[in-house]
DNA sequence: CATAGGATCGCCT
DNA sequence: GGCGATCCTATGT
């Protein structure tokens, strides 16, 4: 199932951070399926967070998307060389975000092994935010795309969010501070980094 | 217009 | 663990 409109325009973007792992993370290039369950996200908790683009209710032409209705795509370079993949959440003028930061690869793996030529494919290979949009070939310039539909269309690019029914119970979420964010005061502490606990075996 | 710096990654030692 | 890549964005003059 495709995730709806109604699960992205929730007030609480902590628990959506949580509730997206799990979640499979899709695109569609000229017909070709890539997708990744996602494991690792973060949650940017608008105009009250440091360390979100839009604290203080700042609106420029990047972070206008943010204040978008939610299960709309916020994407943008982060230096010089990657794409940064993110979730904008609730509803129109309410800029929070979440941060997707690893996927374990699942589908069209021939594919996604050719956007990393230089690389091996494996189960860690979607780990860290820019390799998210590497594999899935996710480019900031598909910055304000709608999640909430998956196109019959074949040409051109789409992106969506699935649930294949994969729960993922409290007990096997972990938490801890967000990475990159030591700019952000008091607000670097906050555990709102959020990943799926590996799995023994 | 000029400039500093970034929600990173991978290669180097 | 250190650092360079690489270029857009935001801000200041």
């Amino acid at each position: 199932m495709v995730l709806p409109r109604s699960f992205y325009e929730r007030p609480d973007v902590v628990l959506l951070a949580k509730e997206l792992l799990g979640k499979y993370l899709c695109t569609r290039q000229d017909g070709i399926l890539t997708a990744g369950m996602i494991c690792e996200t973060e949650a940017y908790e608008g105009v009250t967070d440091r360390a979100s683009h839009a604290f203080g209710g700042r609106r420029t032409e990047r972070t206008r998307i943010m204040y978008a209705r939610g299960g709309t795509a916020y994407v943008y370079l982060c230096y010089g060389v990657h794409s940064l993949f993110n979730v904008v959440t609730s509803r129109e003028d309410i800029p929070h975000a979440v941060l997707i930061r690893g996927i374990i690869p699942s589908d069209g793996m021939e594919k996604m092994q050719e956007r990393i030529p230089d690389k091996k494919l494996t189960g860690r290979t979607g780990i860290g935010p820019g390799n998210v949009s590497k594999l899935l070939g996710i480019h900031y310039s598909q910055s304000g795309a709608d999640l909430t539909n998956k196109p019959k269309d074949k040409k051109g690019f789409h992106i969506w969010i699935e649930d294949r029914g994969v729960g993922t119970e409290t007990s096997m979420i972990l938490s801890g501070p967000r990475i990159g964010v030591g700019y952000a005061g008091p607000d670097a502490l906050l555990p709102y980094r959020f990943r799926i606990k590996h799995q023994p075996g």
